[in-house]
DNA sequence: ATCTGCGTGTCAGGTTCCTGACACGCACTC
DNA sequence: GAGTGCGTGTCAGGAACCTGACACGCAGAT
């Protein structure tokens, strides 16, 4: 074998992609036999929980651009798992809203989903869950003040 | 403003995904000036550290296909900045390695990376880095229990 | 009322990454 | 020595995402 004497592996970055990209995998395996890919599911997922998001605020959610969230979307629409109501709420923004069908499919998706989350959390002390969540918070505020509230006057250097 | 009762964002999921989604728009604006991607950065980088790998080694340990890998490392070659040695050395594996020129865009790409990781690393107690590491870490082994150095026997299911 | 700024929906093009498939070389079995 | 399994390099096709650009609607300033 190989012993890794220049610890590579122990970048935070590195870890964090490391996880990322095994929680990816493993949802994409559970969703696949429901058509769903992570992207889809995270959109239905907000919807349900905020219903009458226009596209634009569910892409900020789901940290993809617009573009690409109507891509998205319309293919959800197509399968009739979400409609979005024809009068603007302000401005041009239409709200969108999850179908029957839609509620239904994402219920089995998020018990999937939730399954795999819970593995994966089980993996760790459960008191420590809390503590983690807020690290990851704070690193994202650390490199990207935008969607907190903090104007972040000085920006270092 | 929006008091989110409803905890939408406290899905180990979700702050994984934003501290990720953070950190590669950060990479992604210092390496942008070196004409560098985040992955082609992770390449350079894991070639240095352990260099004669293969190219589908190489895509192990950035999380990407071979076949991703493949064309990436074409654009690096391209440019000078890693070669490929001609001899095999054991099956069809062409081993990798830096280019001085690699080498040296490397060293301020890997300064710029560093910094931007700091930043980040900085936003929690220095203390909790390590046991965020090990939960990162036991994150990944439950749910891929693959790449660590366990054989496998019998491809999983 | 007109203008300006901001957010939004949408179309077009390009890049990145993936899945699928094939050919090749080594190790092992028979 | 032929056959099998595994890992690797490579080509082709497609899906997903992004940047750029444009038109439209509301709110506030002039």
């Amino acid at each position: 074998m190989n012993r890794p004497r220049v610890d590579v592996t122990r970048s935070v970055g590195i870890a964090l992609k490391r996880s990322v990209s095994a929680l990816r995998t493993a949802m994409d395996d559970v969703l696949r036999p429901l058509d769903l890919s992570v992207s889809q599911y995270a959109c239905l997922e907000q919807l349900s929980q905020r219903p009458g998001l226009s596209a634009a605020a569910l892409a900020r959610l789901t940290f993809v651009t617009r573009q690409s969230a109507h891509t998205l979307l319309q293919g959800l629409e197509d399968r009739g798992l979400l409609e979005h109501s024809t009068t603007p709420t302000s401005g041009r923004a239409l709200p969108l809203q999850l179908t029957p069908a839609g509620t239904e499919l994402l219920q089995t998706a998020s018990s999937a989903v939730a399954e795999v989350e819970s593995r994966m959390v089980a993996a760790i002390d459960a008191r420590r869950v809390e503590q983690l969540l807020a690290d990851l918070d704070a690193f994202a505020s650390a490199l990207d003040p935008g969607p907190i509230d903090q104007e972040g006057s000085g920006a270092g250097a």
